[in-house]
DNA sequence: TGCTATAGATGAGTAGAACTCATTCATGAA
DNA sequence: TTCATGAATGAGTTCTACTCATCTATAGCA
């Protein structure tokens, strides 16, 4: 259909009005333009179309054979349209949005939170794509994503969330107080399956602590943090974390920091496309990511 | 269905190509725009929608769901006002048009000429309604007019046929060469059934040739002017008749004008109305009307 | 790996279609 | 006869639809 032969649609709008009503006062006023509008549209249609529409006689329209055929094929197919269009945001569709983060983030920041986006949007079926690896934004895999770095993605737009500060950290009952007695106590590991290392790991923390004779190659190693820090206060041993995701915990008095140093790693930022910036539902999902407690976050305010 | 929603037409249109093509630029190419054009159109329709339509990919459109949905609502649509439109051009649709004139015009000056309209435009049907008095050109009762008068009919457009000049006229072989020889002979009356008078009668004519001792009252007295011309043809008597109308007669020598004066009676007008100017119909009427050779018209040219 | 071509998007500016206003005309009703 | 009503015409104005310039992110090729 690539010669498909379309008169002006605002012509063809006004007209099947006018043909209704056999009124062009009242399609006027159907249409909120004045009848002088649609005298002027009609009148366009049947010079592009060669044929009359209407047989003319002082204030009154009568359609022609012609006339009355288009109208009903006009009403037809703007009815079919405008039924679609009504139905579209009659029904709140459900927009399914895919944010992809790590796993710690989404079950000890994000899952607890669920409920409130439910609250407030219903309309928005959040999924959640959890992996240590940054996915694409293409609307396909992931639409939005919370991720650590640099805050520099292209085309991307970034927005702060919290810093992403690794502490040591053990149960309370441990009793520990310096970094000497560290030699005396399994180090917990979290280790991303295949990674070799990380700048956040306790290799890093010794490079920066210096605490002799320590041996961190030793220890319980897990693939999932939120294992480690179960057996953190499992009082399994010490495990080196992300302090912001262990807030509760710490606020609780079920994990504490007993001796320094932190190591820095890159915080947390909310991450979609720049093209999607307008999108409702990205609005709305950043708009409840920014309202989800967090240790800077909270502080801040 | 008063409440009808529809969005920009345009719109819709560019998205439905779009969405046909999944790509913007072929959208383009089929509407003879620039692909920025279609970009910024269905920018809008999403908007105005509250949906996406698309997902977007560097160099590449993907329809969502409901884009596809409402292109295969758009395309259906779409196509059916344009199947209307084009089957609307491609049927010579036989337009049937209404003259309305005099009986004697009618007879002895168009139909002979009817055939050749039918050769140049097949598609009219031409009708015609006889009759002396002058009709209303309302598209219902006649569309067009031959008519007498001094061309001012408001909100018609009048241009002049030819002059209705009244002649005394007989045969040649009744030997008439003066008016004097009235008296021997019977006059033939033409008159309208109901009209008491006319301004183009014997009675006005012998107001102004001042004939002595001629009874103008008397005479064989005709309703159809066809016939009063047959009986002068057959000898019958002295007809008063419009010149241009019994123009063959004359050329031919079956009638002739014996003797003076003439009455110049309004001549005749094509008329119909303004708003009809453009109209294909009316236009190719009236270049026919034109076309038909006249007393005067032929004379001029 | 780097370069070029390609296709879609954004924003400012422009053109033309859609519309308004003023006016005229032809009823129809009081 | 006068006034109200509704459609049409033409000039002028507004706003939507479109273009141009520019940018971005591939995809393909050398």
């Amino acid at each position: 259909m690539n010669h498909r032969r379309l008169p002006s649609l605002s012509s063809l709008r006004a007209f099947e009005a006018a043909a209704r009503h056999e009124s062009a006062k009242q399609a006027a006023q159907e249409l909120s333009v004045t009848p002088t509008a649609i005298s002027h549209q009609v009148r366009g249609l049947e010079e592009a179309l060669g044929v009359s529409l209407f047989v003319r006689k002082p204030r009154q329209l009568k359609l022609t054979p012609q006339g009355r055929e288009l109208q009903q094929v006009l009403e037809t197919a703007f009815d079919s349209i405008s039924h679609f269009v009504e139905r579209l945001s009659a029904v709140p569709v459900r927009q399914t949005v895919t944010l992809s983060t790590t796993p710690a983030v989404a079950v000890r920041w994000l899952l607890p939170w669920v409920c409130l986006l439910r609250d407030s949007h219903p309309g928005i079926d959040l999924r959640i794509h959890a992996s240590h690896e940054p996915v694409a934004l293409d609307g396909v895999t992931a639409d939005i994503a919370i991720r650590y770095g640099d805050g520099r993605w292209p085309g991307l737009i970034a927005e702060k969330l919290f810093e992403n500060t690794f502490i040591p950290a053990c149960s309370p009952h441990l009793d520990l107080h310096d970094a000497a007695q560290l030699s005396a106590h399994s180090l917990i590991h979290f280790r991303i399956a295949g990674a070799v290392s990380s700048p956040l790991d306790w290799v890093a923390w010794q490079k920066l602590a210096k605490v002799p004779g320590l041996d961190v190659s030793a220890g319980l190693v897990f693939t999932d943090e939120t294992h480690a820090v179960s057996a953190a206060v499992g009082e399994q041993g010490v495990a080196l974390m992300s302090r912001q995701l262990i807030n509760d915990e710490l606020v609780q008095g079920r994990l504490m920091q007993p001796f320094g140093p932190s190591l820095e790693g890159k915080p947390f930022f909310l991450v979609y496309p720049e093209s999607r910036q307008q999108d409702p539902t990205i609005r709305a999902i950043r708009e409840w990511v920014m309202s989800v407690p967090s240790g800077m976050s909270a502080l801040s305010k």
